[in-house]
DNA sequence: CCATGTGAATGCGTTCACAGCC
DNA sequence: GGCTGTGAACGCATTCACATGG
């Protein structure tokens, strides 16, 4: 069990957890259900090596919920309900962080009311947007602050993550805004690579990179 | 020069792409500018070693308008207009391929009429919906068509890209129909983790997810 | 001198192989 | 038998170090 899991391994922990989430929702589990996920349907249903799977799950630390031995019994595998807190403590997603959304247009007002019981994790703590107007008028479950706030909102609440909404134009200097305020991950909405300081941690989502992306794992 | 290039290369080179175009967009280019790029800058603007990006850039073939040499001529780095279509032979970008959207609701009914100038490396082929009223009634650029015609229209317009927009609980189904149907990539916008054969390749687009991912990474 | 290009060395994640357990 | 857990071997990407050129 090392101490550090390796990014890799992370980014497959996150799948494998949302794996076993929708594997509680679809009902197969609960008692008398064969409910324990063994590293073999794993590599089955996402194709990674089951080696790999068992590796990462070894980092959780020991007692991971994995039942050793034999199917005869019926519980060899993983329980979802024990796995899933695991894996959330060891991403560091077990406590609910900030988040911010910067820039109201359609996109960013979308998300101020888009509140799915997952979303539940993160708490939305504050919007943005240059146009007064806006902040004034639109509803929201969040308080909402013209842009020159924003600075000191983020930092006063202890906002770690921001929703970059706004246009392309204005994304560099609204990252570079959230980033002196203190903001530690940015999601990038506009179609811009994002240069920032070190420390600060962009993820960019747009179609047209995605379909690249995607094309260029076809090939 | 290897003739394959790692995968966190070609995730590498494809962002590099962008910060070229946005290079190009914002007018820093053309006769008289200092138009080239250094692997220095890059370091800076990405925060990846240069000796990486170098590599990476070596992996596209000689001459990849890399010009050795003094910064007193004024020349040295890599000209954008030359390296981005290098970058998009080598990552199989240069051809146009088609893709189709799965699912009409908000969000598929919103990619139909959604065409930025980038957005034309790719070719919108069809929409799809269960819905026959939505198939009537939708304006859009591309055919739309009943779900029941899917397999076949994916396959006989070769179609390799889809755009999975439907609910939750028909993404699945969804998604197998496709592969089934010559599918090799899926952009998968619902929320579950899709179990597809080998040779389809798929990347969740899903802001939980996200917000996921970004926490793990400033962890 | 500073930049690119590239072989050599390092480091790290994956894969193998086996021990333990049901 | 099948499964988990884990140290050891492997392979590959990154990093170093130097040759080359303006």
């Amino acid at each position: 069990m090392p101490d550090t899991i390796s990014e890799p391994a992370r980014e497959r922990l996150l799948q494998l957890m949302r794996l076993l989430e929708n594997h509680i929702l679809a009902g197969n589990t609960g008692p008398g259900y064969k409910s324990a996920v063994t590293s073999a349907q794993v590599e089955h249903l996402t194709g990674w090596p089951r080696d790999t799977i068992r590796k990462d799950i070894s980092c959780l630390g020991m007692a991971a919920g994995g039942v050793e031995g034999g199917s005869i019994g019926g519980n060899a595998g993983y329980e979802p309900e024990l796995l899933i807190p695991l894996i959330k403590r060891a991403l560091g997603l077990d406590r609910r962080r900030k988040f911010c959304v910067v820039g109201l247009g359609r996109l960013g007002s979308a998300y101020l009311n888009f509140a799915p019981p997952e979303l539940a994790e993160f708490e939305l703590a504050a919007g943005f947007d240059t146009n007064v107007n806006r902040v004034e008028i639109l509803k929201s479950p969040a308080p909402l602050y013209p842009v020159y706030k924003m600075a000191e909102v983020i930092s006063r609440l202890g906002i770690e993550i921001a929703l970059l909404c706004v246009p392309a134009e204005a994304a560099q200097s609204a990252a570079e805004k959230c980033a002196a305020a203190g903001i530690r991950g940015i999601l990038n909405y506009a179609p811009v690579a994002l240069a920032l300081p070190p420390g600060v941690t962009v993820r960019n989502v747009y179609v047209v990179d995605e379909l690249r992306s995607l094309t260029i794992k076809i090939k």
